[in-house]
Order: C-alpha cells, then sequence, then structure tokens
DNA sequence: GTAGACCTGTGTGTAAGACACAGGTCAAGT
DNA sequence: ACTTGACCTGTGTCTTACACACAGGTCTAC
C-alpha cells in the first residue's frame, strides 16, 4: 500500500503516516519511483500503533513497546506498566478538566445577567476580574 | 516589582512572566540598569491575565480581550462570546477523555490477569492488539 | 574584590501532527 | 506525444504555553 491508501484505509491521514515513517515506527519499501510501499507487517504494525495511541500511550512509549517487541521479548509487561502511569496522568487531568468545566460553566452562567463596564486602569474585565471559583482546595487532607 | 518578585507573588514563574511579556501583554517599565520593573497597573494585569488562563481562556483570547479594553471598550460581550467557544471545547475534551479513561482502565483490567506472549511478525502486543474497546458510536444520531 | 544570586536577551525544546512548497511520477484524456 | 491533475517525494516551518539553556551584565553581602 502507498501512504495515502494506509491512510485511507484507517481513517487517518497522510500526514500520520509518514510521521510514524519519519520516526522509524513505521518502515516501508523504497520502489524505484521513490514511492513507499508498505506491505502487510507494516500494515499491521500501523493498525498497532493506532490502536496504542487511542488507549493513550504516547508515540514516544510505543517506540519504546515495539523496540522491545523487535528484540523478541514479550512487550507485555512494560505495556503495562505504561499503561498505569498513563492512567493516572488521566485521571489528573480529567479532575482538572472537571474543575475547568465546572468553573467555565459557573462563569458563563454569573455573567449572563451582569452588565457590561468599560474597563479601567486596574481592571481589564470585571467579569473575570470578581469571578468566584468553585473552592479547589480539599480542607485539610494533605501535605 | 521585579520578574521573580511578581512571579513568587502569584505562585508562578518568572518564565511566565517573561513570556506574557515578550508577547506584550505585559508592559513593564525599565529602569537604567535594564531591568524590568512592573508598576502596580502592570501587576493587576498579571493577575487578570492568570485569572483568565484558569478560566480556560487561551493566551491569544487574552491578547485580545486586553486590546479590546485597551481601546476603553468594554471586553463584557467578547468575553461571553469567548468563554462559549471554549467551554463548548472543553466539553468536547472532556467527553473524549471521559472514553479515554473508561478504556485505559478497562485495559488494564483485562490485561492484569492475560499472561505475556512474544510478539510475532504481524502482532507486536497480544494485549493490545486483542483489547476491546468501549463504544464509541451512538447508534443512529448524526449524519 | 569577589562570590552568589539575580537580571538581560535570544534561542531552542516540547507533542503530535498539519500545512506549505518545489519538484518528481503516473494514469487518463486529447 | 502531450498535457492535466492527482498523487508522491523530501524538507522545513507552524502550532501552545511555557521551560530550559547560555553568555554576559548587575546587585548585595561579606
Amino acid at each position: 500500500m502507498k501512504v495515502s491508501e494506509l491512510a485511507k484505509a484507517y481513517g487517518t491521514t497522510p500526514d500520520t503516516v509518514r510521521y510514524y515513517t519519519r520516526l522509524k515506527l513505521l518502515n516501508p519499501i523504497k520502489s524505484e519511483n521513490g514511492y513507499k510501499y508498505y506491505p502487510p507487517t507494516e500494515v499491521s504494525r500501523f493498525k498497532f500503533i493506532l490502536s496504542a495511541r487511542q488507549l493513550g500511550f504516547s508515540v514516544s512509549d510505543i517506540k519504546q513497546i515495539v523496540d522491545e517487541a523487535g528484540h523478541g521479548k514479550a512487550a507485555c509487561p512494560l505495556v503495562r506498566a505504561l499503561i498505569k502511569e498513563r492512567l493516572a496522568e488521566t485521571e489528573k487531568q480529567f479532575q482538572a478538566m472537571l474543575t475547568l468545566r465546572e468553573n467555565m460553566s459557573r462563569a458563563l452562567e454569573q455573567w449572563e445577567c451582569k452588565e457590561d463596564k468599560a474597563p479601567t486602569s486596574t481592571m481589564v474585565c470585571h467579569l473575570i476580574d470578581s469571578f468566584e471559583p468553585v473552592s479547589t482546595e480539599e480542607p485539610s487532607d494533605e501535605k
């Protein structure tokens, strides 16, 4: 398969295929005209990469995994370790987004009924300046 | 205030202060020795920027808002419009993270009890290859 | 006078591609 | 045979919101 064919087959873009190829995650065969051709093994590797990305692995995680597997070793322990890390990160970000989302909707609500005010030298926008966020502090749980 | 003082006062880093200054979001006074000094108006502007960032506005959003206010106009309508956009984006990302998080924990669970397997030419890691994600598809709601 | 802690500007790095561009290649239609 | 248009190639730059590095200037305390 050629670059665009591969991309289309899995609903991504040629740029993504080229990106992974640049990083040597994919190793196509170069034909005489200079075009890259992806044999079946590379196609399934691409599928693998996309699955791993969907599971939250970073591209560099995937590189590690592929390298490990390239040595014939089972990458499973590494994979389990990595996903634990990524899950923890995701959980953190998730909580942050939860707070952010709540703050944003609270702000929107608060602001709907407030009038406009011209700025002053110390206040760019009274909406933002006077916004009261939800308490992020857990009363006394850590430290 | 000097760069590091300002940063410390609001729990950020000197690099952040310098970054906003580079973008002309902050306009310090240069003293003879070349150091930047932030007068009270710039200090409250910095406070404003940090609040806006916490509310999910991008730095370029903030630049727009500040510019608008710089012309003496009330930035409130712009602020309301922008936060609606950002909230919508956040909502999307939030849903995506929800799915991701679920997939990750499901994967972790599924994988705990599976044994390791050596890779083959078409399979880098059977854990990832055989993972079954939660259904992302809404049965037939759009399109 | 000098050590150490600050400051300056500028430049580079990050993640995961998206986009641009100059030029080569190929299949189809004339 | 020739041209058009759709593909391909490499390479380089852009994005976000800073973090970090570096060479050199400045300030404070000893």
